[in-house]
Order: C-alpha cells, then structure tokens, then sequence
DNA sequence: GCAAAAGTGTTCTAGGTACACCCATGT
DNA sequence: ACATGGGTGTACCTAGAACACTTTTGC
C-alpha cells in the first residue's frame, strides 16, 4: 500500500542533454568542448550540455544549451542515445540524453557561460581527458556522423550556403578519414540532382575557379530512393 | 545564488522505459502490448514498460520491464530513442527511453503483471489505439527493424535455434513486407558464411525434407564487413 | 503418379572502381 | 612559361536482379 507512494518521489531522477558539436576546421573535424568552472572535475573538458527544464522536450533542450554557448539558432541537431548508467556522475544518478549537432564553422561564434569556465574547439582525434562517459559519446557520434555521410546529405551542413565541389569533397575526406577519387566523387554527387549551381565562383589562390554549388533542399535528406552515397 | 539550489529539486524528473516487443506468429509480425488496469487510460492498451529505478541502469529497466512481462531472460534487446515531449503523458511529465527487442515466438510465455490486466500479441498492421505516444514509438521501432534486417543478423533472434532457410527467408519476408527471390536469397545467405548446417532436417508436410541450420555466432553481427544483406 | 515444398545456375544489367590529361588563372 | 588546383570520360569488374526446372517425400 504504502510502497507505491514512496517509490513515486524516489523514481524521479536527473536529466541532462549533452551535445557533440562539429566543426571542420583546418581540414580536420572539429568538437567543441567547455571547461568545467565548478566541481566535481573543476577544470576538466565536457562536453556542452545541461538540464532538461521541465516545461521544454528534451529535443528543445539540447537546442537550447547549444544556443547558450555558440549563440546560434539554426543547427543540424539529431539525437544520438541516452546514457543510463547509475554510476556515470560520481555525485548523484544522471541519465543524460545525448545529441549530435553540426555547424558550417563561417557560423561559430563562441560565447562564454556563466558555469563554464571557458569553450574551446578541439580536433576529434586530439580530445583531451573528459569527464564522466563523454569520451564515449563522443565516439559513438563520430560511429555516427560516418554512416550518416553515406546516405544521408548530413555533409553539407558543414559547409557554407555556396560551396566548390572540392571543398564538399574534403568534407567527406575529413569525415570518413580516407581519400576520394575526384572525378568518382564529382560524377556520383551531379548524377544525384541535389545540387543547383549557384552561379558564381570562387578562386582562392592562381588557378582557375571553382564553380560554387548550392544545397537548394530545406533540410538533410536521405539519399535511400534516390541513390546511396556510400562508400564511393 | 538561492536560484541555483531551488532549481536542483524542480529539476527532476520521471523517467520510463517503454518496450516495443516484436516476435512473430501465424506468418505476421505480432507486438506484445499491455492493458492498463489502472487510470489514467484504464482499459487502453500501451507498450509494457516502467519507471527506471534510481540503483539500475536504464538498459536493465528496460530488461526488467521485458523480464516481468514474459518470463524470458535472453532477449535481443536495443535502445531505440527517447521521447521527451513534456506533454506527452497527461500526468506529469514522463520522458521515456524506448527500446525494441525480438524474441522467438517457441520462448514466449506471457504472464500477467499486477499493474497490467492482460497482455496480448497483436499484428503490426493491426494494433489497437494506444496510449499517449505509443503509436509513434512502434512506428519508429519497425522503421528501426526494417532497415537493420539490412546489415545485421537481428532476423536470427526471431527463429528458434534451428530453422530451415524457407523460414529465415519468411522472416525477411515479412518484416520487410516484399517476397524475395528464393535462390538470390539462398545464394547471398550462404555466401555470407555465417550458417552452420546442424545436421538435421526438417519436414512439416508430405514434401521433401528442409535442411536445417544454425546461427553460431553468439549474438547480432554487422555485415557491414562481410557484404551487406539490403534489398536482395 | 501427383501434390507440395526443397533445392539448384546462368544471364543480364547497373553501378562502383580505377585511372590521366587538359583548362583557367596569377605571377 | 609555369605552377596550382579545377574540371572531365572510359574501360573493367563485381554484385544485384531476373528467371525455371529437378528432387524428395507422403499419400
């Protein structure tokens, strides 16, 4: 009789949302990182991420704390898995839900945060000691981020509104962590009609243009019906 | 500063498991559900699930969800998504963690929970209206089953521990809800190499007996290695 | 001998992979 | 004229798709 009563207030638990944030930057993929300004782990790398409120969904959540750290709205936000193990946060029992979000890094403007002590883009591959499980999320949303390239135009979230073909093909490079060949690549992304010439070029250094390219669709679309992209 | 600990408590919150349990029987994919024996909802049939207890972890709940209703231990079981609308659950707020697993229809027995009046199968294409959002959750879990049957072993969990390859080819069958070519189907499968002839045979009506086989790896393997299954 | 499911190979086609040279520009 | 990245086409090969008949058994 009286157990059903008790157990109600002791089932409530701690819901956090944390989010995996890539970049690309210097040809290599990047992931923001905020350093903790209180305890436990004062000092130590996390990732960006907080509570869930309980009047927001826990999707609005993670926007919400991403905005509040890059200052930017409109980013590709995708749940990612919820992480329940009762020991993974020494002080209390925390199941925290984790997403993974991708920005073109023309848009990154970091913003400090009253409990942070401080934000910095790491590369992927040089991730320096993170606290809880994060060293984990971050390696299932990298696991991620891979298979989604190859059927999905996740990419091109990465890059600017108009973009070269090569500098799209660097982004998969980067991502998938191998080298593509050119014309295989070029062939297979114009075959597949997602893409509208934007018009203009662009020329970085002496040597001809490069025609830049728009991803004229609203969002990320799989690629399932009109063809895979995978692994060229 | 007062804020800081006032928030700690408001941010708690009740936390679920809901589980979309697939087997298969009478040549249809079957979902087990439950109905509520108490408000609200009385009477309505919902996924079985519970809250996550503060000492286990949210896999094990969901574990133990499973375990309560039908009395079988090993079960293949994969975290799906979590479903976090505040409004979903007219209470209070309720985030669910929602998970699918697959059970061979001979290891089924079904048992009666206290806090549920009954507990049936019912086929996917024929489910009863359910509760909060429920429907989405198993909309979702056969849209998640439907694509891993491309690149993974689930299929195996739903046939007993010896099975002709007319009844693995049903199970794709169904699931994936399109006939497929017997002899394209019986090349790519034993190609891939991961069946075992277990020396018996098997026959079920006046007609030339089935060889049977056996799955040894021990649980769900990925192809993506060994040559993916996809659309036959 | 007939009904009913088990079992078996070949051809065609599409798409992935490998591969090398000319083009436009700035200095 | 040369250095630099942009841009293009073909041949080969593998794997998926389509397709029909023989085998084994019970009645």
């Amino acid at each position: 009789m009286q157990r059903a009563t008790v157990n109600f207030p002791i089932n409530r638990q701690a819901v956090t949302v944390d989010v995996v944030l890539f970049t690309i930057q210097e040809d290599r993929l990047h992931v923001l990182l905020i350093q903790r300004k209180h305890p436990p782990f004062k000092g130590a790398w996390a990732l960006p991420g907080g509570f869930v409120r309980r009047d927001e969904s826990v999707d609005d959540a993670a926007l919400r704390e991403l905005q509040e750290e890059t200052n930017v709205r409109s980013v590709y936000l995708e749940q990612l898995a919820t992480f329940g193990e009762p020991d993974r946060d020494p002080r209390e029992r925390v199941i925290t839900v984790a997403y993974y979000a991708l920005i073109n890094w023309e848009r990154v403007q970091l913003k400090a945060r009253t409990d942070a002590a401080a934000a910095a883009w790491f590369p992927v591959k040089q991730l320096p000691p993170l606290v809880f499980d994060h060293k984990q999320i971050v390696a299932y949303a990298l696991e991620r981020l891979r298979h989604k390239v190859n059927y999905t135009t996740v990419c091109f979230q990465l890059l600017p509104k108009q973009f070269t073909l090569t500098e799209l093909q660097r982004v998969y490079e980067i991502i998938l962590d191998q080298q593509l060949d050119k014309r295989n690549f070029r062939k297979k992304m114009l075959q597949l009609k997602i893409l509208k010439a934007a018009g203009g070029f662009k020329q970085e250094g002496p040597q001809r243009p490069a025609r830049l390219y728009t991803f004229p669709e609203p969002k990320v679309i799989t690629l399932q019906e009109k063809g895979i992209l995978v692994p060229f």
